[in-house]
RNA sequence: GCUCAAGUGGCGGAAUUGGUAGACGCGCUGGAUUCAAAAUCCAGUUCCCUCGGGAGUGUGGGUUCGAUUCCCACCUUGAGUACCA
């Protein structure tokens, strides 16, 4: 007697694996490589839950085929260890977050084991470990220590650029840097002292230290990236953010703008994903445009102030429709343009827009603000003088802070003039515009406008672009929304800085020394004086004569200084880690130059949308830099990536009557006025049915509740679908389902539920009929008496080989496509036909084993065995499809009409290839599409098509 | 507002170089087995119907011998982004 005990296969076959290292991944073989990565996890208290294996199983499932396929598969797992949640209990609780970490990893390896995973264990990273984040700090010096040549377009050492400025200045440089950066010569330089030049090196770096407007949350006492953003709140927590200026780390990411995004195109991603990294990016081209400023119309030269406004327009083809120009009240030249009369009020609204939070100004996106400031701006070709007004409608970090206004071309500027009753000027032909702007493009022909009348609006832009130039007011320019990223966080948790500051300056603390190890303290908290919590840390000043981090009481500025106080921030360390689980305990390197070029780069991809433009952005940058330098092979870190959907959970609701203590079952809902209360899910049976007794020891104040029920007695819930979450009582545990239907089930069943990139609602209630399946699959192999094992070694039936043969390319097909959701149906379909056949063919039997072990990994091992092998089924090739099987017993014959038509024809069996030509000409249908055309060739391939051309 | 994705039975979903729509599973109905239940097995299950058939893949058009699939317009839902000049 053998039943499908699938808890003792499963923990038997875990161990197995463990102990064997079946999944260890070599460094050096003959054989074609493959590295499937999973995005690691952020190790949080509330461990897992079914969501979160959806994408570990597809890559599973994928590593284990190409193991299969005969490839050396790189398949780790680590986590992504630093971060709030374990700072933030730290804070609460005062102890250290490396605990709670630790106690958070053992938790999450305890449940991820159970699911039966083929990870390469022995890669394992941490990003909080010293041992890695060592490698985060000294990429970090390597930033500090390049800057961007736009000529070569790469990223080269500072020492070079500190020699091209010594020979020549900066005169000849093509640098991305600070615009602000004065032109020098080599003399000059050379005359420098050294503050002076290591403050003009900072300009060039590419992780450089500048005082910057941040998003600062005042609630979690740190500043954020723009990504961690989520509608003007923090994405955790969701408290307000606010603009502020600060000395902080930046990295130049922007100069890396126009390679991300164009590289994008040499990528196997999703058009979604693209997209998105694309909008974030955000090219635009247009023109940059200057105005001279005068103190007011007249058109006297002596009214000339001295200064000219910069503005960027993707529009200057309708500059002849410019009736003002408007700057943002941030921008730098509103002090210094605006007129003695106009002072007052523009102070006022300065500082009224300025006590608008960043959420306010979003709220208030319809209410059109400004002020006059009493200036003028001279038009390029008409020489009118235009009005410079103040609107907070301009943002000061996009493009110069400035904009030309023309109402008739842009919806904003046209609400601006209406309401403060500026001309509109019509530069469209054949374009009303007394009701709303005109912001199309297509063919559009300008009008009103001087030279340019006449022209449609692409060539109109050229040529005004053209005229600029030779009046030297303006030029082609392309502008990015993208912007530099903030890497300081005032928090505890994360990697420290490898800088010391001597005189002000930061400097690197050297490879040999790293890694700088996060000090102790006793608080988590920001310091009295709104220092970050490190500034808590006794221990944390750089002794330069020892190269040991000493007491910081014994900072003198002259051999020990002061460590910076700020640490990296979350995506500083899951920015490189891919490269790290390629020689993870090289304690010399980051990875060594064998490993990295022996895996290049990541072949597959499995992970969440929702890093979109945060981590999968961040890597990019980092990627391309290491590349510049020649720290790694590859370009692009991610090959391939697939975005899994979220799966959701059905939450339970049961219904109050408003304002009474009485509960009423869902079908009776409708007969009163009631509120829906989250109901915990593990309350609720498969037939919506709420265990009455437990809801009221879960929720005492429902003790003395009345509950309605429905006329059979019982009491229904009703569902909806939601995020899963704690909070909302969904949370699906899969221990849970392990422990119940086996982790098989449950692989196979995440993957049943549907498309793997598409979202989709966890429900229980279908999980049986996977869970039978693999009962069933079970009980092919087991037809003895008493359902003891039984094969035989008889050859296969033609009916047997013909479903194998179906199965395998039908899965094969799958896999290749990760459409793992219809090769459970495959499967089913070819165990029932099998069982059907009573087929206990053993060369057939095992050819099924192999199909099945990718997605069902300890029963398809257990059945190995059992039909008498050895070696892990792991190491097994991948069953082979051979058309013959289907031609030889098929009756039915596709055909297609050069790729147009298809339909399905009887045809006899063996016929030769001319037999099938003659029949399918002589088809009624194929007559009817013919329609008396004679076709030059039919191609035959043998059991599928037949193509007609002509 | 803009960008992208998706709309198919009671439910999750199959089916694309355009060729028998609803595979597979859940649920439901009936039957077998059982003292009974669970489990298992078998049959049925898009809708309408006068049992001959008719309608049908969000809506309306178009291309085609033929459209869930391709094209146009619209509606709905979801995701991202948002005063980006």
């Amino acid at each position: 007697m053998s039943n499908y005990n699938f808890n003792d296969i499963e923990t038997k076959w875990q161990e197995y694996w463990a102990n064997n290292k079946t999944f260890k991944a070599n460094n050096n073989t003959t054989e074609p490589n493959y590295y499937v990565l999973d995005m690691f996890p952020y190790p949080s208290g509330a461990g897992l839950h079914v969501g979160h294996p959806l994408g570990y199983i597809a890559s599973d499932i994928y590593a284990r085929y190409k193991r299969h396929k005969g490839f050396n598969v790189l398949h780790p797992q680590g986590y992504d260890s630093f971060g709030l949640p374990a700072e933030q209990y730290a804070i609460q609780t005062g102890q250290h977050p490396a605990k709670t970490t630790d106690v958070n990893i053992a938790r999450y390896r305890e449940q991820l084991d159970k699911i039966g995973f083929s990870f390469d264990w022995s890669r394992e990273v941490r990003t909080s470990n010293p041992d890695y984040y060592k490698w985060t700090q000294w990429i970090f010096i390597q930033l500090f220590e390049s800057w961007y040549c736009k000529t070569l377009e790469k990223a080269l050492p500072i020492s070079e650029l500190i020699n091209i400025f010594e020979e020549e200045g900066n005169i000849g440089i093509n640098a991305k840097c600070d615009a602000q950066q004065a032109e020098f010569s080599a003399k000059q330089w050379n005359d420098f002292d050294d503050v002076k030049k290591q403050s003009i090196l900072l300009n060039y770096r590419l992780a450089y230290l500048a005082e910057t407007e941040v998003n600062w949350c005042p609630k979690l006492g740190t500043v954020l990236a723009n990504d961690e953003i989520v509608n003007g709140v923090s994405e955790r927590g969701g408290y307000p953010v606010v603009r502020k200026k600060m000395m902080q780390w930046s990295m130049r990411i922007s100069n890396y703008a126009d390679r991300l995004l164009t590289d994008l195109e040499t990528l196997d991603w999703s058009d979604s994903l693209k997209d998105t990294q694309r909008n974030w990016i955000g090219k635009s081209v247009g023109a940059a445009i200057k105005f001279k400023v005068f103190s007011n119309k007249k058109d006297a030269q002596s009214n000339y102030i001295g200064a000219t406004i910069g503005v960027f327009s993707t529009r200057p083809d309708t500059i002849f429709g410019a009736s003002f120009i408007a700057l943002a009240p941030e921008h730098e030249l509103v002090q210094k343009i605006t007129t003695i009369e106009q002072r007052f009020e523009v102070a006022k609204y300065i500082e009224e827009t300025a006590k608008k939070s960043e959420r306010d100004r979003m709220a208030d996106v319809k209410n059109t603000t400004g002020v006059f400031t009493g200036a003028y701006a001279e038009h390029p070709f008409t020489k009118e003088k235009l009005p410079i007004w103040i609107a907070d409608y301009v943002l000061v970090s996009y493009g110069t802070g400035a904009v030309m206004g023309v109402p008739a071309g842009d919806q904003r500027d046209y609400d601006f003039a209406k309401k403060f009753h500026l001309p509109i000027k019509n530069i469209f032909k054949d374009v009303d515009v007394s009701e709303k702007a005109y912001e199309e493009k297509g063919n559009t022909i300008i009008a009103n406008s001087d030279f340019i009348s006449e022209m449609p609006h692409q060539i109109a832009s050229e040529k005004v672009i053209e005229a600029l130039e030779k009046l030297g007011q303006g030029k082609k320019k392309i502008n990015y929304r993208l912007r530099d990223a903030v890497f300081s966080r005032q928090r505890y948790w994360g990697e420290p800085f490898p800088v010391y500051y001597k005189h002000g300056l930061p400097q690197m603390i050297d490879l040999k020394y790293l890694p700088l190890v996060l000090p102790k303290v006793e608080k988590y908290l920001p310091t009295e004086t709104g220092e970050p919590p490190l500034g808590r840390a006794d221990n944390w000043a750089w002794d330069t004569r020892h190269n040991i981090v000493v007491n910081k009481d014994l900072i003198d500025d002259i051999t020990v200084f002061p460590l910076e106080l700020n640490t990296m921030p979350g995506w500083a360390g899951s920015s490189w880690y891919f490269f790290r689980y390629m020689d993870p305990k090289n304690t010399r390197e980051f990875a060594s130059k064998e490993a990295l070029e022996y895996w290049k780069n990541v072949d597959l991809y499995i992970g969440g949308s929702e890093h979109a433009t945060g981590h999968l952005l961040y890597s990019r940058f980092w990627t391309k830099f290491l590349f510049d330098r020649g720290f790694v092979p590859v370009n692009e870190p991610f090959k391939k990536l697939i975005n899994q959907g979220m799966i959701l959970g059905e939450s339970a609701f049961v219904h109050r009557i408003e304002g009474e203590n009485t509960l009423v079952s869902s079908g009776q809902a409708k007969e009163y006025k009631t509120q829906k209360i989250h109901a915990d899910v593990s309350l609720v049976n498969t037939q919506n049915e709420l265990d009455i007794e437990a809801f009221k020891n879960w929720r005492p104040e429902f003790k003395d509740a009345e509950f309605i029920t429905e006329e059979d007695g019982t009491f229904k819930v009703s569902r909806e679908v939601e995020k899963m979450s704690k909070s909302k009582y969904n949370v699906v545990n899969p221990d849970d389902i392990c422990e119940q239907y086996g982790a098989d089930t449950l692989r196979m069943y995440e993957m049943f539920l549907g498309p793997l990139e598409q979202a989709k609602p966890w429900s229980t209630a279908g999980i049986t009929g996977v869970h039978n399946f693999l009962k069933k699959l079970w009980r092919l192999y087991h037809t003895g008496e008493n359902g003891a094992f039984f094969v035989n070694d008889n050859p296969a039936s033609k009916e047997s080989l013909k479903t194998l043969h179906k199965t395998i390319k039908k899965v094969t097909e799958d896999i290749e496509n990760f459409s793992f959701n219809t090769s459970v149906s495959t499967f089913m379909i070819a165990v029932n036909e099998l069982t059907a056949q009573k087929c206990n063919c053993k060369e057939v039997l095992e050819s099924l084993a192999v199909l099945i072990a990718p997605y069902a990994p300890h029963i398809a091992e257990e059945l190995w065995k059992k039909l008498g092998h050895e070696q892990s089924i792991s190491t097994v090739v991948f069953p082979v499809f051979n058309n013959q099987y289907l031609v030889e017993d098929s009756k039915e014959y596709p055909v297609s009409f050069n790729g147009k038509m298809r339909f399905k024809m009887e045809l006899p069996l063996s016929l030769t290839k001319d037999e099938i030509e003659t029949a399918v000409m002589a088809h009624e249908k194929t007559q009817h599409y013919l329609q008396g055309r004679i076709p030059k060739k039919v191609i035959v391939v043998p059991g599928k098509i037949v193509n007609i051309v002509g």
